[in-house]
DNA sequence: AACCGGCTCAACCGCGAACCT
DNA sequence: AAGGTTCGCGGTTGAGCCGGT
């Protein structure tokens, strides 16, 4: 359809904006509002496309944005509704008040992502990664076009939405197969479930709690495990929905131990420090059917099935 | 001091949906 | 109904920053 390429325009300018430019933008639209994005750039004397003025506006000059780096909580809000949303970074900035889409999604590539893959989670689907296979001794060909170890496994269910975007299959209409899903309890190391964006529960994301709780270093564990404890609660709900057993975090060595299948006594005396998220996690994975009952015990899928959520473990991630 | 490589994030691009004529 | 316009979304890019050598 003939569609005009709205940056393509002669004279209009590209690229980073000018305190300048900021400013005509901010008081034309604070004085008229936000109408005919449009007609924005003439009326506020801006040589940009509109598309350019309405990201700088909704990504950057918006009143109320939160800017900086995004609390604890906002990171474990994003990683639930990411394993229930996939990609769909303005469903998830919907979420997060005065966060948006783009920061979001910035976030997740640069620093959620990386901190999954050293979980050996797969951050695109929330499994747990597939063993790669050492190659054969005598067939090390590189897989066709250079691709990366990722598009060497094993292909996962079409990921694809039908409209071609990019995004995480979500069931919009749950089929036969999905609500058998939801309904077992046993599920959860096969299939994270994709519900129904009538059905999603989102714990309270209430993180005005003063700036430096921003920090790892200044944050005491217990001050997240108030968050989760409010977010459990509000999971509860979310578990009913989903009809997912509630197993408790534990409150303790013992309990992760217990959940192990480990004795105190078992416990070198590095894993009995806080890197105790580290050990319970996947070593080298085994075949898959022996993983995934390894992982039935393991912190991640804790966390996926209770909500709870350790974050002295998750913020070592970021030191490593 | 200079160079290099990795990282971050603002900005861009292209597409599809919704809306309008 | 068909074609055009506007808006919003998600993926990608690249300039600038930073730490290591």
């Amino acid at each position: 359809m003939g569609r005009q390429p709205c940056c393509d325009k002669v004279g209009l300018k590209k690229g980073p904006w000018t305190a300048e430019e900021d400013q005509k933008l901010i008081s034309f639209l604070l004085s008229n509002g936000q109408c005919c994005w449009r007609a924005v750039p003439k009326l506020a004397g801006l040589l940009r496309c509109e598309k350019s003025c309405r990201l700088r506006w909704t990504n950057y000059l918006r009143p109320d944005l939160k800017r900086g780096l995004l609390f604890e909580a906002e990171e474990k809000t994003i990683l639930d509704l990411h394993a229930q949303l996939g990609n769909r970074w303005s469903r998830i900035a919907s979420h997060l008040p005065g966060r948006t889409d783009n920061e979001i999604k910035n976030h997740w590539n640069t620093r959620i992502k990386k901190k999954l893959k050293k979980m050996g989670i797969d951050p695109l689907t929330h499994k747990p990664l597939p063993a790669v296979p050492p190659p054969p001794q005598h067939e090390q060909h590189l897989s066709p076009a250079g691709e990366s170890p990722e598009a060497q496994l094993p292909a996962l269910p079409e990921q694809r939405h039908p409209g071609g975007k990019n995004t995480v299959a979500m069931a919009e209409k749950p089929d036969e197969e999905s609500l058998l899903l939801r309904k077992s309890p046993a599920f959860c190391t096969n299939e994270v479930p994709m519900l129904h964006p009538d059905e999603i529960m989102v714990p309270p994301c209430d993180p005005p709690a003063p700036p430096q709780t921003c920090t790892a270093a200044s944050t005491p564990t217990t001050s997240y495990s108030t968050v989760s404890t409010t977010s459990s609660s509000a999971s509860t709900s979310c578990d009913e929905d989903t009809l997912l057993p509630i197993l408790e975090w534990p409150d303790d060595v013992d309990n992760m131990c217990l959940i192990a299948g480990l004795g105190v006594n078992d416990m070198i005396p590095e894993m009995q420090s806080s890197l105790l998220w580290d050990y319970f996690l996947p070593p080298p994975p085994p075949p898959l059917a022996v993983y995934e009952d390894h992982l039935l015990n393991n912190a991640y899928v804790q966390y996926q099935r209770s909500g709870a959520f350790d974050q002295e473990a998750w913020n070592k991630l970021e030191l490593l």
